[in-house]
DNA sequence: GGTTTTCGGATATGATATGTCCTTAATTCC
DNA sequence: GGAATTAAGGACATATCATATCCGAAAACC
């Protein structure tokens, strides 16, 4: 159970996007580049993004993509959800059903109580996610990354922003 | 991001080993044809389950499979990681060092900040799991199943037992 | 009009989950 | 002792999905 290296990816590219300057752009390419990713593909995870409404786009030259709200109002959850889908880890195929004992047409109250666990972490899962914001990554990047090379990579986008 | 349908298979399997008496043990084949599933594939989960000393196994006729401990000294996650892995769902591939701003031979102090906000959620969920013992699964189980569904499966199993 | 960009479709490839088959060794039953 | 049964595990086939690349269309900018 390995989420898609799109997710890493995604998140990586929000917190840069986060960063720009009011109302500017980054492209598919200077966001490949930076991160060393191949940009055709790369470019399959921010439509996903885009699809989710968590970024706008713009074509033609000095276009590219910008958050669609503001990192305090994008969660975790909703970056993962866009990339990953929001299916739960955990499909049930209610194998109880094949139980040779039980009487024929019957029908069960509830769903199954394994399930029901199964998704009970998924839940804790999805709700660790949901509580972190987009700000809060932004923060610990600012203190932790050295100032220096904060501040030379946003002159590094936005120079091939336009 | 999908667990393997053998969670779902080894879970349901340890839930009516729990129920057998003392001593007895249930063959592959008795599983596989209780719970619908391929006896070859599903002898997998088993397999998975007595490597990790969760289930004792005897060979012969009346062999199979028996739980190593009492159900409530087994927790979910030990089931789930027996045959999904112990791997985290996010893997980190350290984009941050491909920034082409960093300096030569920069090495960082922490891990990836994205990367422990996802190790964190993966953390919530393997908590979930590891306080949720197979004798909680049991006792929902026993309580939601028709008593005479409950007895009557045990009383097929037991038949294939030996 | 030419360039740059997003977007989506089509396609190829590799890894992994799923499923089957077969052999070996151990145990039980007769 | 011999036959039947079982777990264990290796070999193999297939299907699904992640990864990756390429192309054409439409839109925006110069």
């Amino acid at each position: 159970m390995i989420l898609k290296s799109q997710v890493e990816w995604a998140l990586h590219c929000c917190a840069i996007l986060a960063g720009l300057p009011e109302g500017r752009y980054l492209s598919t390419k200077a966001l490949a580049e930076l991160h060393g990713l191949p940009k055709e593909y790369l470019s399959k995870a921010l439509q996903s993004l885009s699809q989710a409404s968590l970024v706008e786009t713009t074509l033609g030259p000095s276009g590219g993509y910008r958050l669609a709200k503001t990192p305090s109002d994008i969660n975790f959850l909703e970056i993962v959800e866009a990339v990953e889908g929001k299916a739960r880890s955990f499909t049930c195929t209610n194998i109880r059903a094949n139980n040779p004992c039980r009487p024929e047409g019957y029908c069960d109250s509830k769903p199954c109580a394994v399930a029901r666990i199964m998704w009970e972490a998924d839940e804790a899962w999805r709700d660790t996610l949901r509580r972190v914001r987009l700000s809060d990554l932004v923060g610990t990047l600012s203190e932790e990354v050295p100032a220096d090379i904060w501040r030379s990579t946003f002159e590094w986008v936005l120079k091939r922003a336009g």
